[in-house]
DNA sequence: ATTTTTTCTTGATGCGAATCAAATACCACA
DNA sequence: TGTGGTATTTGATTCGCATCAAGAAAAAAT
């Protein structure tokens, strides 16, 4: 599951899976307030997650993949302080935690391994920082599609074509916009010939034009 | 300096010190793109943290204080990808981080400790992206203070006066607000009676009325 | 002490996204 | 193959914050 790590390696990562668990779209892998146990691995299938504060706001934190982990919000409480959902049928690896910790005491490869992914989350997680506290509608909906579409692409996808497994209204909960504002920005999008939008299904036409949208370069 | 651990096991955690450093204001810890090879325990001062997208544009991530901990962006490639910056003159203390992994291999209470440390850093950062993605000026600015005092008051300091390090513009950058906004915002916050606000001396006359700015109870 | 620089406040105005509203397209399921 | 519920699009309007601008207050430099 982990790209980039030895076929030795990878011997040793299985271990610490304990099983396998579907969830079936619409259900939650795990919820707020629920007891930590385990990371999980997604095979298949489609996460999102989102915390929600006190007077019932909600805000989508992450869309996850195959090859990603999540759950490492539980780590520092013993409890889960987000809630994830599965936007399609998914399988997951339960890999409990004390055992993770225990195997990656001996296996030094899996430490390294373990720590580079709650680094890489926190890393993603400035990149979305920046996004909300300083880009415009036009620019978090570019970045978001590229985004996507090069993690899409390193799993075997088409860099060009996508389906976008939330809904409006979820991609806006993940930038700081309102559904409505998503669904314009598409349409000025497709207007400019940028992308062709059927629903949820996406094809980027012209990439570069989303790339300058997001980084523009000095217009001299 | 980490809070919460009996006093042997600190013991074992000062091994993993290597030096101490100081930092004079205004200068960097690190930056980004620098080599990463340790992390650092703030024994005094005050930090902020930023990542810069390509076209100049920088986002404040956060401020960091004594006990709290810095650098963990820079574990997944091995370079760190944001600048630390003393608020004011600081000391830290070096923690090369092939020490911390090899140490935590041996030591479990070590271990859980840097296993938390992250994932406290990605609930906390849940908690920015929930502020930047769906709160107004107001909830932003009054939950920033309610934050910071009491992480100050968790040090022993007041929790209705604070100094705030930074400047109206480094306020703005992390809640994704412009500057003036900020000054703005406190200047209502003032005529509402809920603060008191001379230049950087800030006392929280009334906590619950911030309170309820960030968590508006059902108005019935 | 005086100049220079930085930081902060406040006002006027404009713009981008939110809100409110309604119509349409789509999907799950009987 | 309808049919109810959910998503999506689009329009009109409002509102919050950004922007532009100028002056005041502190802090730093000389």
């Amino acid at each position: 599951m982990p790209i980039g790590l030895s076929t030795e390696e990878l011997d040793r990562i299985d271990e610490v899976v304990a099983a396998r668990r579907k969830i079936k779209r619409g259900t939650t892998l795990f919820r707020n307030g629920e007891k930590f146990t385990a990371l999980f691995a997604i095979r298949t299938g489609f996460f999102k997650t989102c915390v929600a504060s006190e007077d019932g706001r909600d805000q989508v934190t992450g869309f996850q993949m195959a090859g990603e982990v999540i759950g490492l919000d539980g780590i520092v409480n013993d409890h889960h302080t987000c809630d994830a959902i599965a936007l399609e049928d998914a399988e997951v690896c339960v890999m409990p935690f004390d055992r993770i910790e225990e195997m990656s005491r001996e296996v030094n490869s899996l430490q390294r391994h373990v720590h580079k992914i709650m680094s890489r989350e926190i890393v993603r997680e400035h990149g979305v920082m920046l996004l909300l506290g300083s880009m415009r509608a036009e620019e978090r909906l570019a970045t978001f599609l590229l985004n996507l579409v090069q993690r899409l692409h390193a799993r075997g996808f088409s860099q060009s074509e996508l389906i976008l497994r939330m809904t409006r209204e979820e991609i806006g909960s993940f930038l700081g916009l309102k559904l409505e504002t998503v669904s314009r920005t598409f349409s000025r999008f497709v207007e400019e010939g940028i992308v062709e939008v059927k629903q949820r299904h996406v094809r980027i036409v012209n990439t570069d034009a989303l790339r300058e949208i997001v980084n523009p370069r000095p217009s001299v």
